[in-house]
RNA sequence: GCCCUGGUGGCGGAAUUGGUAGACGCGCAGGACUUAAAAUCCUGUUUGCAGUAAUGCGAGUACGGGUUCAAUUCCCGUCUGGGGCACCA
């Protein structure tokens, strides 16, 4: 009886889908536990052998976490809507509906080939309406919201307006015009659209304006990916900064309390980090310069600064180039260059901006501020190292404290101000955190602790400024003018936004109803000015009551709350009941990778505390574990290709030396990907000719050897695989084409290929899939080998030749069960010592290693044992029985085939994790390294409970410690019980 | 550029709290079984020097410094791979 993988994982995933093993019920004596993946988006390309890292991972978890008595929730669903399928039918003319069900069928059937512990009648898909009708519900509920600074919560708009009515906006600053005020009367007098317009300057969903990547040739607006070297990925065509109404998420209003409670989250430290550096709360100053436009008005500039201390070294003041200020304070002589250089920042991304920071780019508006405490003239510059969405968009220049500020006035040759004294050397800005400030009037010999706070409190006492706190956090852009997308539940009635569950549309049934169903078009052509597709459906925008919105919602909407709709997936009334949510509460484990680190995290934490200060759930963070895991990536194999146009015979042997270089993709007008032909060098001839270096090998990986060498009979094959050529040109690229370069020791020709590690993608041809590695080893097998291959959260490469070790190690494990020839062999025999401490080591480890993720180091351990087992000729049930258990999370398909062999009822998917017992996990002696002065000389075996003293004179007496001494006086006596002793002489 | 993260044999990696660096696996070399092959099993495998050998001595965890009886682990600096940087998801 041989370990027959395929039989054995169908019969174990037909009895499981038989007895619906996985259906998950929300009434449970039992503890919960609700371990979920990061959902994937399903590309047209299908699963690759990275996809399941993090799946396989969290199934060994959950299915842990099930044997150990939890009632484990462990759903997965598909984040339907994207960029990709709408790009897809544009160049396919496919609908993305039809290529998007495909596209989910197809990652289906490959994920259930893995075995995954998925309860799939909880799936959910962003882009059914019967989900995103509650994308949108929630929508409506931030969009009627506001944040309530005083209580720090969101509530009602209801409740807004029923305090201006009272009392106008006194004591509710307004978070998008900071100057806004009125009162109850002024309120009153309002118009309809100016109430709404009032209104909007509070929702957490809200009206804005935001600049986009706008391409006037494809008449459309493109997203930061579509956009390579300035110019758009399809046809290269020219693109600019455009200002668009947009919708947003006011995320701002939750800075403080999303930096506030990462501390009660069980995430690494380093992602904690990350989402703290992108809120980025600095402390500091707002300092206002007041200045005289050219016509003679008064106005001021606004600056944010972190370092107010540095008041009295400010030598010019920089504006962001869309700063609303730069037109009336340019005057006649600067206003050409200043629209030269706005022509110019118009054409540069913000990454741009920020990154090239050698090159110093401005212009001068003509303008002079006047420095608050010295009364000097300041100028006032403009330059893209300033964004307009960062502070107030404007900055007070330190050159002597700020390095991009000096490099600036070295450039353009501005006077510097040195307030550090010797610190300061006139080479490099001094920005340093720590010392005295000098030749700064009444800060002059302070601290710089000392000096900020003496800073403030002047420029407050004088009204020139306040102390501030500043989050780099932006708000969420919320509007795609794309097709494939949630359509928003927004009708403008006479211009105005309503929501569609508001009265005035209300009235309208048809109207007011949710879901709004994306509408089927014909063509994903853009809409006029850069609108969306939606646009040009003229009967759908046209509605009884007025326009409807033709922005769709953004990738991360149907993301943000998806936790919660598995805990009630089928329910039509609310987005899932509260008795649901109460039961299933948090995410205990939430897997997926660091690149959604800000993003989705972001989001998905500012909906859940939303949802909770509305009162819908009763918890305000949604994931409390997280686990990143790294990226499997590809290994992609280049060879070397003639190119026979010109200076190269066909048949030129000699023609053998090929340098192989990293490719550079060119992308420029009209093309994707070039790989660049380069020089390539003749050694017998001397002749220069033209190759193709880095031809990158489609499937290389099935076809070079242990050598990296691709051997001509495997290229032919490799060729004919590929089904790229005809027959003639076949025989053409094998006799002609390729550059042989030597013989294998069996005396076959072969190219030797050049191996890079990349991202695993379909245009990189590296692209390993699950499902050939499953036929071939058994889904357990790619399981364990999965976890095998490094620490869940480190990036490696995926490398198929190791898998047989891992697959030898299953066949060994089935042998204790079962003889090849005489079938099952497990016997009822009294387990010895041996076998039981080889089995309950292996049981702490597994149950320690699943803990704290370190799933390699429990497949090795399995190894550990197996091979000690059959070292001793283990057969007995009272080890292998618990062995089969405790190997479920890993490999469930054979796990579930013994625990059937040996008579049990059930699954093996609910049966108890063995528990292991201290006395045959410790060990009551050791073998002591012994060093000398921290070198390891000899090994000393001592019982863990020996005397230190006798120990140490045990260690002293022997022969070879002695000879090491070398007569001298030992100075000191190290042992540290259970680790190690060191002499020091 | 900024933020995060990694770098250990030919390869993937182990060393959990500062305590024997290289567990486990791949590959490679040699051997057993077999008519043969597959499968399986056994032995060796960081490196230099010495030795027939057992073994002994030295070096060694990207690089350069430091702290410590003891550093892959902690600190400072440098090089380098990967991820993110707000409209890919």
């Amino acid at each position: 009886m041989e370990y027959n993988f395929t039989e054995i994982e169908k019969k174990a995933k037909e009895k499981w889908a038989n007895e619906e093993v996985y259906k998950i019920s929300n009434d449970s004596d039992k503890p919960k536990c609700y371990i979920l993946d990061m959902f994937p988006y399903p590309s047209g390309a299908g699963l690759h052998v990275g996809h399941p890292l993090g799946y396989i991972a969290s199934d060994i978890y959950a299915r842990y976490k099930r044997l150990c008595g939890y009632n484990v929730l462990h759903p997965m669903g598909f984040d339907a809507f994207g960029l990709p399928a709408e790009q897809y039918a544009i160049e396919t003319g496919q609908h993305p509906a039809v290529t998007t069900e495909k596209n989910i069928a197809r990652y289906r059937e490959q994920l259930d080939n893995i075995g995954f512990c998925y309860d799939w009648s909880r799936e959910v898909r962003t882009s059914d309406p019967k989900y995103y009708k509650w994308t949108q519900w929630i929508f409506l509920q931030l969009f009627h919201s506001w944040y309530d600074r005083a209580t720090g919560k969101a509530k009602p708009v209801k409740e807004l307006i029923a305090i201006f009515e009272k009392e106008g906006n006194a004591n509710i600053p307004c978070p998008g015009d900071e100057t806004l005020r009125f009162d109850s009367i002024k309120w009153k007098g309002f118009s309809e659209k100016e109430q709404r317009d009032v209104l909007m300057q509070y929702r957490l969903a809200y009206q804005g304006y935001a600049q986009v990547w706008w391409c006037e040739a494809l008449g459309t607006v493109l997203a930061n990916d579509e956009v390579v070297n300035g110019v758009s990925e399809r046809g290269g065509y020219p693109v600019e900064r455009k200002n668009m109404r947009q919708w947003f998420l006011r995320i701002t209003e939750y800075a403080e309390r999303l930096l506030e409670s990462l501390a009660k989250l069980d995430w690494s430290e380093s992602m904690k980090e990350m989402q703290s550096n992108w809120i980025g709360k600095s402390v500091g100053a707002e300092v206002r310069f007041g200045l005289f436009t050219p016509d003679a008005k008064t106005t001021f500039i606004n600056v944010f600064t972190t370092r107010p201390d540095t008041i009295f070294g400010v030598d010019f003041l920089v504006l962001a180039p869309e700063h609303t200020l730069v037109d009336a304070i340019t005057n006649e002589e600067q206003r050409t260059a200043i629209e030269e250089y706005k022509t110019y920042v118009k054409s540069r991304s913000e990454r741009e901006r920020m990154s090239e920071v050698k090159q110093v780019t401005g212009c001068f508006t003509g303008a002079y501020a006047v420095h608050p405490l010295t009364r000097k003239n300041v100028p006032v510059w403009i330059s893209e190292y300033v964004l307009v969405g960062y502070g107030t968009g404007a900055i007070m220049a330190v050159p002597s404290g700020d390095e991009r500020d000096h490099a600036f006035a070295k450039h353009f040759n501005i006077p510097i101000t040195n307030i550090f004294g010797d610190r300061y050397t006139g080479e490099e800005a001094y920005s340093s955190k720590t010392g005295i400030i000098e030749n700064s009037d009444f800060l002059t010999g302070m601290s710089i602790a000392d000096a900020t706070e003496a800073a403030i409190n002047k420029l407050q006492f004088i009204g020139a400024g306040t102390r501030k706190i500043n989050y780099r956090l932006r708000d969420a852009g919320f509007s795609r003018q794309r097709y494939w997308g949630e359509p928003f539940p927004i009708i403008y009635v006479d211009d105005i936004p309503y929501g569609t569950d508001e009265p005035i549309i209300h009235n309208e049934p048809k109207l007011g109803s949710l879901p709004v169903e994306l509408p089927y078009v014909e063509s994903y052509k853009p809409g006029p000015e850069g609108q969306g597709p939606l646009a040009n459906i003229e009967d759908w925008v046209e509605t009884d009551a007025g326009e409807r919105e033709t922005n769709t919602m953004p990738g991360y909407a149907g993301s943000s709350w998806y936790f919660l709709r598995y805990m009630d997936p089928h329910n039509d009334a609310e987005f899932a009941s509260r008795k649901a949510v109460d039961y299933w509460n948090q995410v205990d484990l939430y897997v997926g990778g660091t690149e959604h680190a800000v993003g989705h995290l972001l989001y998905s934490r500012m909906w859940t505390k939303a949802l909770y200060d509305l009162g819908y759930i009763g918890f305000d963070e949604p994931f409390k574990r997280l686990l990143n895991q790294g990226m499997i990536q590809g290994m992609s194999y280049f060879i070397g290709i003639a190119n026979w146009e010109k200076d190269i015979e066909p048949g030129d042997t000699n023609y053998v030396r090929v340098d192989f270089i990293r490719s550079y993709e060119h992308r420029s007008n009209n093309s994707v990907a070039m790989e660049s032909p380069r020089h390539t060098y003749n050694n017998q001839t001397g002749r220069i000719g033209w190759g193709w270096p880095n031809k990158r090998l489609k499937n290389g990986h099935y076809f070079v050897d242990t050598k990296d060498r691709l051997t001509k009979s495997a290229y032919q094959k490799l060729l004919a695989f590929n089904d790229e050529y005809s027959a003639e040109e076949q025989l053409d690229m094998i006799n002609n084409r390729v550059l042989w370069q030597g013989k294998t020791e069996e005396g076959e020709e072969y190219i030797q290929c050049k191996m890079e590690v990349e991202k695993m993608s379909k245009s990189k041809y590296n692209v390993v899939n699950p499902d050939d590695i499953v036929a071939q080893y058994g889904a357990d097998t790619f399981r364990m080998y999965e976890m095998f291959l490094g620490p869940i959260d480190i990036s490696k490469p995926w490398d198929t030749k190791g898998i047989e070790g891992v697959h030898r190690f299953l066949k060994k494990m089935w042998r204790l069960y079962a003889d090849e020839q005489t079938g099952w062999i497990v016997n009822d025999d009294a387990a010895t010592d041996a076998e039981l401490k080889a089995l309950h080591k292996t049981i702490k480890k597994i149950g320690d290693d699943i803990e704290r993720f370190s799933f390699n180091t429990s497949v090795s351990q399995f190894m550990i044992c197996v091979n000690e087992l059959a070292t001793l000729g283990c057969h007995k049930r009272a080890i292998l029985e618990p062995l089969a258990v405790a190997i479920c999370p890993f490999a469930p398909h054979m796990a579930e085939e013994l625990w059937q062999q040996l008579g049990n009822k059930g699954s093996v998917v609910d049966a108890p994790f063995p528990k292991y017992e201290e006395r045959y996990v410790t060990d009551n002696s050791k073998k002591y390294p012994v060093a000398v002065n921290g070198k390891t000389r000899i090994e000393m075996e001592f019982p863990l409970d020996a005397e230190p003293s006798i120990i140490e004179k045990e260690v002293l007496a022997d022969e070879t410690i002695k000879k090491w001494l070398e007569g001298k006086e030992p100075k000191k006596f190290i042992y540290v019980k259970g680790k190690m002793i060191n002499v020091v002489v």
